[in-house]
DNA sequence: TCACCAATCCGAAACGTTTCGGGAAATCTT
DNA sequence: AAGATTTCCCGAAACGTTTCGGATTGGTGA
């Protein structure tokens, strides 16, 4: 491979020179850029990542550590994540690093050594628990990271999120105004803070519309067509005390709701009333619903570049931005929720 | 963080000797070596791996380079690969980068810029192609690699494959052997090497068996669900000619074909025998078939393993070792079989 | 007593890059 | 025409590790 020294012979320049000018810098002359680039090009250079991490602290190369329990729990999302997060690094010339944790080594720990090996710029986190370790971990070491999700109200680092709060809110409000009062959420598990928020939002609407919250349930499962159906199973097996409406945490689960309920005989929207928060997961789109399904809409893919750019912004000296953004889904209305 | 400069301070030896220590060299005392790795202990050392890779050119790094198009193209398959590879080399103290290339730009292009980048050991590959331009690049570069398959029948890399040719003649053996004539194999891209030897068993096995091939057909589909179901719809349509059986390259083409002969009334095996291979992708478990599904089987999950080694010893001097192995999986005959 | 050997240790150089502190020449000010 | 400024360039040091070639012991056999 050939070396900045190589580049310097064959130019007749100096080392630091033919350095500055493929960094760009102010002293070069215009004239030599072209040369040098051209150069470069035509031997084929590649800068030595090591190298340069190992004199300058950038690598280009950021990590995301994910458990491969949590990989299990919720593969269509992180598998989305992980191609597209890796799609947009791409694109801005950085690396990334995929580590996954085996079951039962601590994902804190991996984080400590990965900052330790002195070769990561910073980190990549997706769904984040409340007052998570990571976030603690990284904030402690100073180690750059943007976080899909957040952890607290008013974080102090770069982020990219949904307002969950207000897409509970609006399905929920959706619900109540159709005249459903006993409503159900089916979301993801407890621990995610999505979730929490959701769960707040739900009981925000019942507060504003005045209506008893006891009527509202909540139910925590993982995010999967399986889980969906058993959770309806739950709710419908119980007695008389059945939900009139149904609110499903993402697409998959909604396909499971709807299998139940065609199990059931029960109809929707004539006897069950069903939306959901549509992720835009390939895998389940939401046009393919029979009745159409009313939904809050905001595509997962929407999120990694801006996360991306978050990052690296964030370790782009002086200034070490922190980009913080909060989306809020519209809600769009179609045939499978109507007055109870 | 902690250098090698400031354990040797603090254990009053030289940087040299608490290198050799670590390393496990031979000219260092038991006891300096239990006092040095006790200090590394307690001051949280980690090997700075820029450091390493620049002066000895070993980082513990290898990487794998996907296509986002491939990506949609076998979801599940892909996420069992990156998550089982990853682990794999977690455990053998490496990292595994994944990067995904962008639709439209070269991946062959990618992996040589990854070489020059300085810092990755060494490759993985998955889904090779006839004549793999990766593996014709990485051999001519002298960069080491470990496939998952392997591009031609006898590499000489190492490789970690399944007897795909077996696996297509036994299962079509088996069809053959309860009389079927009409047969069509239902199985990934016609780009893939698997295929191809899973369609030359495939025809083999007509022709040991003295029936003319042409009754039997091939069909390449991406392996989802959604693919199989369609794929049963083409062969169903065209009038007279009807397979009265069908093999499935994956589950998840078998799932497809159950919902599709389904719908069209057809049951299994009265009307259509179907058999299929069982890669063991957790989410379409062979279990839940009903009728229960007859099926050679081989989890992807058990190559994993042997390709981390395959490839950690081969990175190993000096011998740099190449170890290739083939599995031959077994046909286990179940309730969606029966004679003609 | 002396050379010799094994067992431990160490200094210094090197990997390829960035960056600090200057320096020479050309151009501009007065 | 002398100083000031701009423009372009360079040598050398440093990042943290590994490794080469030797150096220092204490002990052994002649």
């Amino acid at each position: 491979m050939a070396t900045l020294k190589d580049l310097s012979k064959h130019l007749d320049l100096s080392v630091t020179q033919v350095s500055r000018a493929l960094n760009d810098h102010a002293d070069v002359s215009e004239d030599t850029k072209k040369r040098v680039t051209k150069a470069a090009r035509e031997l084929g250079y590649t800068a030595n990542i090591s190298a340069r991490k190992l004199k300058s602290g950038r690598s280009g190369i950021v990590a995301m550590v994910v458990a491969a329990e949590e990989e299990r729990e919720m593969p269509d999302v992180l598998l989305a994540g992980v191609i597209g997060l890796s799609a947009e690094l791409s694109k801005r010339g950085m690396q990334f690093v995929l580590h996954v944790t085996t079951d039962g080594d601590d994902p804190v720990a991996t984080h400590r050594k990965l900052c330790g090996s002195g070769l990561i710029d910073g980190f990549l986190i997706v769904n984040p628990a409340p007052n998570d370790a990571r976030i603690g971990l990284l904030r402690s070491l100073g180690v750059p990271f943007a976080v899909h999700g957040r952890d607290a109200d008013q974080p102090d680092y770069p982020y990219f999120d949904v307002d969950n709060h207000a897409l509970g809110f609006k399905l929920t409000e959706h619900l109540l105004s159709l005249g459903h009062r006993r409503i159900a959420l089916i979301d993801g598990p407890a621990h995610a803070v999505f979730a929490i928020r959701r769960a707040a939002g739900f009981q925000a609407a019942y507060a504003v519309a005045g209506v008893e919250p006891a009527q509202g349930r909540v139910l925590n499962v993982e995010m999967t067509a399986q889980k969906g159906e058993e959770a309806v199973a739950t709710l419908f097996e119980v007695g008389g005390d059945r939900p009139t409406a149904l609110i499903a945490g993402n697409t998959m689960i909604a396909t499971g709701i709807y299998t139940a309920l065609a199990k059931r005989g029960l109809s929707i929207p004539d006897d069950v009333s069903v939306v959901a928060h549509d992720d835009g997961l390939p895998r389940v789109p939401i046009q393919d619903f029979r009745p159409s399904l009313t939904a809050t809409t905001s595509p997962l893919a929407d999120a990694w570049g801006p996360i991306a750019d978050a990052l690296a912004t964030r370790l782009t000296p002086p200034d070490r931005e922190c980009r913080q953004v909060i989306v809020t889904p519209e809600l769009s209305v179609r045939a499978s929720s109507a007055t109870c």
